[in-house]
RNA sequence: CGGGAUGUAGCGCAGCCCGGUAGCGCGCUUCGUUCGGGACGAAGAGGCCGCUGGUUCGAACCCAGUCAUCCCGACCA
């Protein structure tokens, strides 16, 4: 079996730290919190950029790039915005470096910089101040731009891919002429994080409105996809932000109307982050490797011959790579693990632990009866297919993988979904496994956050479909008129 | 940023208490035999012991600082 991964039930944390560093998807940087992201791990990250980023385009947006540096100035021009992000900002004050005394190298302070640069942890800023030119009249909305780029936020505490110092996302930022469209948009956005969610990472998750404390800063409301982990804590997979007229206010961002009157235009952005990589990780995968959805597996399908005596090899080469080609030309993504340097067994654990979600072992046996053994990932199936025809077969199950993990996702996530309507009985949820906890709630940031002060849980959103229910506020009591999601999260 | 732990070959570790110039397993290289769930044998290569400074005739070992990682808090996507 898997060596060398701790199993989920003894410590989970490190079984997701053991399951990132052994299947080969990251690795510790000589730099703080940053973490390098290998390339199993970024042909991920690849395919769930390109995907995105399909769906984008999809929706009428287009990329751009804006600078990684952001003047200090521009930063404090939205008072909200920079409250939330003062204290984990990365600042350039200097320009270059000079040969030190002792023969080492140091800042030379002759190279101060008049203004400071802030290294983005978020580009609303940079882009508003570049809206402004590009903004004048009703025809030059709405503003559609996407970009993919690093961003920086100092982080006290940092988890691979969870939460790193640097980390690459995708954000969208918006232009509106009316606060309908915005919204709209913000909405649209989260629709296809939704979509994106279910139908490529085979993740469901929900959608809500956060609470005024959790907040994006700047914001008028944040959107955003919540999800759970197998350990029964929560994971924002992804936020949309409306964001009202905020940030045109900070910047003068003005267009004329039909009607020829000046006004401020109206602001959304949105962005999921490399956090993705880790909710993949620790929603489907099990103590012997990753489980990773047919739809972005780098890998699909790897054939694994199995020899007896070199004979056998050159017969087991031309089967194993006509086979191949048959499912290459077919689409998938296949690997032919002829490598001479393993056993078959070893490559069996290998093909675990990267989470390829179809197996395919072609030994002598199979080739004298035309058939192939078939291993599916998710469930550990064995079945033994004839090869004639192989391909529609082995499309056909991965689409069947690509479901049953995520209906495996959706049976675990409703099985962790409790209602509360009591303290005690709230906090014995969260103490057996934690969950979402459903739960009325008086409306105030005052008992948010005694709540959290209490448990650890934060108050995660309140569903979009939230159901009008009067009730009384878990903690004081007070009139309530609906539920909200409460869970410990990452 | 506080509390705790760790850092010795690519990986996992022993050695440190009691200072005398480094070892085990896996992996790696070569050759051979193997092959239906992490093969076996033989021969090799690989380390200024995280880094910097101090104590000492002599430091992986003692002392100080520093950097990094992990766990627990405060902060957050």
């Amino acid at each position: 079996m898997a060596k060398e991964i701790t199993p989920r039930t003894q410590d989970y944390a490190q079984w997701y730290n053991d399951l990132v560093l052994r299947a080969g998807l990251a690795d510790y940087s000589a730099v703080r919190g940053c973490m390098i992201i290998k390339p199993y791990g970024f042909a991920i990250w690849e395919r769930i950029r390109d995907a995105l980023d399909g769906m984008f385009k999809e929706t009428g947006h287009s990329n751009a790039y804006f600078p990684l540096f952001i003047p200090k100035s521009f930063f404090s021009r939205e008072a909200t915005h920079v409250d939330g992000f003062a204290k984990e900002c990365a600042i350039v004050t200097h320009y270059r470096l000079r040969n030190g005394k002792d023969g080492g190298i140091e800042v030379d302070p002759e190279a101060r910089l008049d203004e400071e640069l802030i290294v983005r942890p978020t580009s609303e800023t940079i882009i508003w101040n570049t809206y402004r030119d590009w903004i004048q009249s009703y025809r030059d909305l709405p503003l559609l731009i996407n970009q993919w780029a690093n961003v920086v936020r100092w982080e006290m505490r940092t988890r691979l891919f969870l939460r790193t110092t640097e980390f690459l996302w995708q954000e969208g930022h918006t232009a509106h002429a009316t606060a309908e469209e915005a919204v709209e948009e913000t909405r649209k956005m989260l629709e296809v994080y939704d979509r994106f969610a279910r139908e490529w990472m085979s993740l469901p998750v929900i959608k809500g409105v956060k609470t005024e404390k959790e907040r994006f800063a700047g914001a008028i409301d944040t959107y955003c996809i919540e999800t759970l982990m197998q350990d029964g804590k929560a994971l924002q997979a992804g936020t949309s932000h409306f964001l009202g007229q905020n940030f045109a206010k900070a910047f003068d961002v003005q267009f004329t109307g039909v009607d020829g009157e000046r006004e401020f235009v109206w602001a959304t952005s949105w962005g999921v982050s490399t956090r993705l990589m880790g909710a993949l990780v620790m929603a489907h995968s099990d103590d012997d490797g990753l489980v990773l959805p047919p739809r972005l597996a780098p890998i699909q399908v790897t054939i694994i011959p199995i020899y007896k005596g070199s004979e056998s090899q050159t017969a087991l080469r031309e089967a194993g790579a006509r086979l191949e080609q048959e499912l290459r030309s077919a689409g998938v993504r296949v690997q032919f693990d002829h490598d001479d340097n393993h056993r078959a067994g070893y490559k069996f654990a290998e093909s675990e632990l990267k989470g390829i979600p179809i197996r395919l072992a072609l030994g002598m046996r199979d080739l004298e009866q035309g058939t192939i053994e078939v291993v599916r990932r998710d469930t550990r199936e064995k079945m033994l297919m004839q090869q004639a025809d192989l391909a529609p077969k082995i499309i056909h199950l991965l689409e069947a993988i690509q479901v049953n993990i995520y209906q495996k996702a959706l049976d675990f996530r409703n099985e962790n979904m409790h209602r509360a309507d009591s303290w005690e009985e709230f906090e014995r949820l969260l103490d057996r496994g934690g969950g979402f906890i459903s739960a009325h709630w008086d409306g105030t940031s005052e008992t948010e956050e005694l709540i959290k002060e209490r448990t650890k849980a934060t108050i995660r959103c309140i569903p979009l479909d939230n159901p009008v229910e009067s009730g009384h506020c878990i903690l004081t009591g007070a009139p309530s008129r609906q539920r909200v999601l409460f869970a410990r999260a990452y």
